[in-house]
RNA sequence: CGCGGAGUAGAGCAGUUUGGUAGCUCGUCGGGCUCAUAACCCGGAGGUCGCAGGUUCAAGUCCUGCCUCCGCAACCA
């Protein structure tokens, strides 16, 4: 019989810099689901890759000074680096340089134009160069953009846009009606109520801003919108043609499409379950059948993010912790639906107690006892007492409920319930002392009985972990001596056979001391600050300006009179201030860093001649000079400054 | 009242669907064992299950109100 098919993606990885650990996580994740799926008879399918296009990267290439290819070629190989670090098994890994995905690209936006789904028109507002979006005036109050703080820049632009609000319906009732289509399920509810049902605003697919992205064929001015040419990655990594109707399309597509699952970020779900299917809508194809978005690790309650100086590399890990043990721990660390915690005391604990001392430790006991009492050769059980039955129904327990946890994606809850498996094992150990039957020949049936239920018992666990550190699996596979290693090996318990010699022994996994290994990590950090000065990133430059340019900003001094938080918003104050020659109000985004009287009668910069804006229903009338954008602090003046100085 | 999630032992979490002696991992204290990677096994201490009311013979679990935190949205000119 012909295998069912299986096909699982991850999200294309953004080829601007290294990915983290926290980035790392998904690949490890869907590979784990891979293999699963592989172990237990789906025909897999699992792409990956990275997504090479748009202005950040054109930035980014300008600084190291390389053309953007060239940068890309050399994060794409980085990030494909960590990825084959952590032994990911991905069959296809597509870039959206490739011809292929670009010429598909290019059909398909043609083709959307002609369909009508995309129109040309104009986009008008503020414009972020890094996020590659336009906002409103009512986003932009300050001049920065809403999502990274950059200054954004007035701008008009010719556009194509695509006809969202025509599909909104049709995907609302799609979401309805495949109940697990978006999962964890908190999040549909996120998009259903911010999005849809409130209605959908034309996407704008077109750029004319930068070069660094796929033309438009018929208007080469501009570039395709990145999450277009994104998104569609997924069809065109398996040979989609655009010219061709659904039934025409090559025997590797009509098999694979649609996914089985997107496994992407939490942060980008709403491209996943709106555009995307809605994309795929125009195009005339099925939707994908589940959309997973998992969440993140944080570096203990922080974010994790280079400025910080708290970013941990997976392959950085590895070193230490080997591949299996960076793979074990982003596993069973990571809740099912809220944001996990990395610390190095946290792996470091993953890594001992787990690893070393339950699962390492048993097959070392094991395999010496073997070794001592019956050379080594795997003896013959026989009539089960004691124990016994309770060591193989924990087994069978390990593999129905980890089977069942794993089609849900509760990955952590699956390893838990391997290892339930080895904690079982250990506890028979005590329970059947093993020495104690050697010691009278009467007992020896007994005695191997209980080696052969232990060893039995480590095979088996050895399986059930195959899909999540496969290297581990291998090596106790390889102690054991045995090549019983498939999925049907453990429908039963006993598929060990007797009579064979084991293996050699060695060290799955050295206990590392704790005290040591957490001093080196301090002074690893403290290596790294006393390099922070080289490390810190070079911002992104504004054009050079001439003095009349700067001019044409009219800074003035002023003092604060009230300060007053705007009830409905978190981050606003309401502040009068004084520029001598008048009063005016001002709504400034500092509610989180400063209470009312710590501003009240201080002096401070005001841009006078910044057009008004009306944020929360209050008018703002200029702005207050501040600095930072995560730590945002107001720029104090002298108190001797008179109120309404030019500052210059 | 924008939408949603969460508050359970020192830390991290399960349990809430179907009310009925509060559980897991780590840590901690004590004991056991000696096959093993100073590992492994057992036991103890530690929780008024965010707060306040209510329903019930019985509430972590159901109802009402409130507080706090976190997502998303809005919004930081």
């Amino acid at each position: 019989m012909e295998k069912e098919k299986f096909y699982l993606t991850t999200a294309i990885a953004y080829a601007s810099r290294k990915p983290h650990i926290g980035n790392t996580y998904e690949i490890i994740m869907s590979d784990a689901v891979a293999r699963f799926r592989r172990q237990t008879g789906y025909d897999v399918y699992f792409c990956t890759g990275t997504d090479e296009h748009g202005q950040k990267i054109e930035n980014y290439a300008k600084d190291a000074g390389l053309s953007p290819q060239e940068y890309v070629d050399r994060v794409a190989g980085e990030i494909r680096g960590v990825w084959d670090c952590m032994g990911s098994s991905y069959d296809r890994f597509i870039r959206t340089t490739e011809p292929g995905h670009v010429r598909a690209v290019q059909k398909i936006f043609r083709r959307f134009y002609e369909q009508g789904d995309i129109y040309k028109g104009h986009y008008e507002g503020w414009y972020c160069t890094p996020c590659e979006s336009f906002f409103t005036n009512t986003q932009v109050a300050d001049g920065k953009c809403p999502d990274c703080g950059a200054p954004v820049t007035q701008a008009r632009e010719e556009a194509y846009f695509f006809k969202m609000s025509a599909y909104a319906d049709r995907l609302i009732k799609y979401i309805e009606d495949h109940p697990d289509f978006i999962q964890p399920e908190s999040r549909k509810n996120e998009m259903m109520n911010n999005f849809l049902k409130v209605g959908l605003q034309d996407l704008c697919v077109s750029r004319t801003s930068f070069k660094w992205g796929i033309p438009v064929d018929f208007d080469d001015k501009h570039v395709v919108y990145v999450w277009l040419d994104a998104l569609t990655n997924y069809i065109t990594a398996i040979g989609y043609d655009p010219d061709k109707s659904y039934e025409e399309q090559s025997e590797q597509f009509r098999r694979l499409w649609p996914a089985d699952v997107h496994i992407i970020g939490k942060d980008i779900l709403r491209f996943h379950t709106i555009y995307w299917p809605i994309f795929l809508m125009a195009l005339g194809l099925p939707l994908p059948k589940k959309v997973f978005g998992h969440p993140w690790f944080n570096f203990g309650a922080d974010k994790m993010s280079k400025s910080k100086g708290n970013v941990v590399y997976a392959d950085e890990l590895a070193e230490r912790f080997g591949k299996d043990g960076v793979r074990y721990y982003a596993l069973a660390d990571m809740p099912y639906a809220n944001d996990g915690s990395v610390t190095y005391q946290n792996v470091l604990n993953r890594y001992n107690q787990d690893l070393a001392n339950n699962l390492g430790n048993l097959v070392s006991r094991t395999h010496a006892m073997t070794k001592k009492y019956f050379d080594g050769i795997v003896p013959t059980p026989a009539g089960e007492e004691g124990p016994d039955a309770s060591l193989k129904a924990t087994a069978l327990k390990a593999k129905e409920a980890s089977f069942a946890l794993m089609n849900d994606y509760h990955i952590a809850d699956a390893l838990e319930e391997i290892f339930a498996l080895f904690g079982r094992a250990n506890k028979y150990i005590d329970e059947t002392t093993p020495w104690v039957l050697a010691k009278d020949e009467a007992n020896r049936a007994r005695l191997g009985t209980v080696l052969y239920n232990l060893l039995e018992a480590v095979r088996f666990g050895a399986v059930l972990l195959t899909p999540f550190i496969p290297d581990t699996a291998d090596k106790i596979f390889k102690q054991l001596g045995t090549d019983k290693t498939d999925y049907a090996s453990v429908s039963t318990f006993g598929a060990l056979e007797s009579g064979k010699p084991l293996g050699e022994s060695f060290t799955l996994f050295a206990r590392i001391d704790e005290a040591k290994f957490l001093e080196e990590i301090e002074a690893k950090q403290k290596e790294a600050e006393k390099n922070a000065p080289k490390t810190v990133e070079e911002p992104a430059h504004e054009a050079e300006i001439k003095i009349d340019e700067f001019g044409k900003i009219e800074l003035r001094s002023a003092e604060i009179l009230t300060c007053e938080p705007i009830p409905k918003a978190k981050k606003l104050y309401r502040i009068e201030v004084d520029l001598g020659y008048e009063k005016r109000q001002i709504v400034s985004g500092i509610a989180k860093y400063y209470q009312p009287a710590d501003l009240i009668g201080k002096k401070v910069i005001v841009v006078a001649n910044l057009a008004p804006a009306t944020l929360c229903g209050v008018e703002s009338r200029g702005m207050l000079l501040a600095s930072g954008e995560e730590d945002v602090r107001v720029v104090f003046l002298d108190p001797a400054t008179k109120n309404g100085e030019r500052i210059h």
